[in-house]
DNA sequence: TGTACATCAGTGAACGCGCGTTCACTGATGTAC
DNA sequence: TGTACATCAGTGAACGCGCGTTCACTGATGTAC
């Protein structure tokens, strides 16, 4: 059968990022095996390495690709600018703390699912998720620094910036609490969620 | 050598959970061998199954028992009343956001080492963990509603159930960002410390 | 455009390794008398 | 209190298993002419 053209190959590619992306976020970076993955990805294990030199450099790849999307994401909806009566803020953490993206276990804001594969990665991928921690921290800072001038109040940029962290810090420590408890307390869960939305 | 006393076998047993304890939170469960365990004990690790039936029931219990003592500590620290100008609970917040915590990586906050092994451990291993997170709930809005009373402020029950997971949700969230981005950036784990610190 | 050949993605078996768990063995402790 | 024997904690080798990675092989694609 093989061999493929460019473009099945750069298809292939594609799919094993998109499966590691799922599956990364879904148990962790350690229990998900190349095979778990390339079967995921619909491929025999052993190609894997025709794409990628090693597990590490698709962990970078994949956590680079994760904070990209979810950033791109945000922006979008900031873009749409205010609806009804919540701005882009206000929606975007009362999607975050809702029960449909805590239970995406493999979709969600990669700060919460991967923060402790990040502990316990290498340096290159601690790299790329702190990359992305930044990229969330500077954009929150922008969004609410503009917010509050709409509302005619001028917010200095190192206060934006540690309401941008607090708020951060708020959203991943809900979420990963209310996921670690869901199965165990689901009405746990939910209070923690609803407990941290009432606070903005 | 062998057979030993009751007493030994005792103390033997006590210091696999000691070194389950601070290498579980300081590695993660699944990253922690019985030989590296047993080694760090003092013994050699085919002797593990005569203290436990598996590894999974080592960490419910040690699960059980840094919760235990976690909020054995927190119960200590109340007890102390108030300390200058501060409350126990400023007391503890302090303490908690601060760099010595987040760099103890082997004997902090359960609900924050252990998170992410929660969500990926059995069943068994997350009742243990809810149940410690349910402790650490109750326990802050105990002292959040005494605290309140003291300066003539009466805050009802569920308020202040909604405050403590509030409390406990912002301390996580803060470590365990903190901490993922501690070895790259440590000035932007520093400043997430700081800008949760701020916010009480 | 057609032909001849080199390339290389996919396959699936195999590698060494470390894991959790089991086991036969040892010999000092615990116990029954 | 002394004695004889059963118990069982510790030892370290071994088990099966799954991991990340390597490899020889295949054959359609890509390329040089």
């Amino acid at each position: 059968m093989p061999r493929i053209t460019k473009e099945d190959k750069a298809r292939n590619r594609q799919g094993i990022v998109e499966a590691a992306s799922r599956l990364f976020r879904l148990r962790g970076v350690d229990a998900v095996g190349i095979a778990d993955l390339m079967k995921d990805a619909g491929l025999t294990h052993g190609g894997f390495y025709n794409h990628f030199p090693s597990k590490e450099a698709l962990a970078v790849e994949v956590f680079n690709a994760a904070f990209a999307d979810s950033l791109d994401r945000l922006a979008a909806t900031v873009r749409r600018g205010p609806d009804g009566s919540q701005s882009p803020l206000e929606r975007v953490v009362d999607r975050y703390l809702s029960a449909p993206h805590r239970d995406a276990g493999d979709g969600g804001c990669p700060s919460a699912s991967l923060v402790t594969d990040a502990w316990r990665q290498s340096g290159h991928v601690q790299a790329a998720y702190t990359k992305g921690v930044e990229g969330y921290v500077t954009g929150f800072a922008e969004e609410i620094t503009r917010e509050a001038a709409q509302q005619g109040v001028n917010v200095d940029s190192a206060e934006a910036r540690a309401r941008a962290i607090r708020l951060l810090s708020e959203l991943v420590g809900a979420m990963v609490l209310a996921r670690a408890v869901h199965r165990v307390q689901p009405a746990l869960s939910d209070e923690i969620l609803h407990s941290a939305r009432q606070a903005r």
